[in-house]
DNA sequence: CGGCAATATGCAACCGAATTGCATGAATGT
DNA sequence: ACATTCATGCAATTCGGTTGCATATTGCCG
């Protein structure tokens, strides 16, 4: 998906070595048209190499805290990790199948969201806005029309 | 909070038997400025009554799957439980504050959001949006400072 | 190059929130 | 009064994720 970002540069930019898991885990996700779970990368991770589901858990936790992703709250109890809004990768609204638990990327221009009220006004600190659409997903209507 | 709900009628008009666990968990999340957690509703029952967690998960689930109440995920893996949008209750954002997990309700106009053109061309059935923003609380932030 | 501190990784055990299976108890209709 | 249905309790389990601690790997300095 994303031909426009170097993992290494980005890490750098954030201050981080790159060492091949944490190049990997960027690539992964950075590729992904939809937010992943941990379990899904390290599964990515282990067809070609042989990784310890903590250490991903542990860069991914790397990862988000440095900005390079962001860790997505899906319908479930379980999150998703999906590329930082940045210069190529705009913030943008997800969905999530409360049928198969797949969540879909939607486009930043799907939903129009105003804050500025809100981010003037606010007494606290907010780091950061999460839009998501719960429902059944195209598939999952198809299969239960059946 | 809420002085017009009346909570037997509510469940009535939604085709289930009314008893006391249930009319208590309705007035808790009712009564209730924030949305509370499975724990908090469990906790407030037990300072009069006695009640089991299982039964008020249960009770949780029966009133979200009857859309008296809905299920508000929270930034970290564990729900929060507030009124379903009706004549009282308008659907609104949440905060969250990643310090304490406390949640707080944001006014309806808070924030706008636009999901007209989606709702129009999602290929998917969207049943609910939920906004929510993380941050740190105004008390975290004071706290931090000093 | 050797040695040492700092990081990164693996493994096993653990955690909290929620869910399941199954037995018991209450309520409802006939 | 009895059967059927629904609600509750208790124990055990699940699922994602996290922690503690031991071992490897890396970077850095002399």
């Amino acid at each position: 998906m994303c031909r426009h970002c170097d993992y290494k540069e980005l890490l750098k930019a954030s201050g981080l070595e790159s060492n091949s898991n944490r190049i990997r885990v960027m690539e992964i996700v950075g590729n992904s048209s939809y937010p992943l779970s941990a379990q899904e990368i390290s599964d990515t991770i282990d067809r070609t190499a042989s990784i310890n589901r903590v250490t991903v858990y542990r860069i991914l936790d790397l990862l988000v805290e440095k900005g390079l992703l962001d860790r997505i709250s899906a319908g479930d109890r379980s999150f998703r990790y999906g590329m930082a809004p940045n210069a190529h990768h705009r913030h943008h609204p997800h969905f999530y199948c409360r049928q198969c638990s797949a969540m879909e990327c939607l486009s930043p221009e799907s939903v129009h969201l105003d804050t500025a009220f809100l981010e003037r006004t606010f007494p606290g600190a907010i780091e950061k806005v999460e839009v998501r659409l719960d429902g059944i997903c195209k598939n999952c209507l198809q299969k239960l029309l059946k």
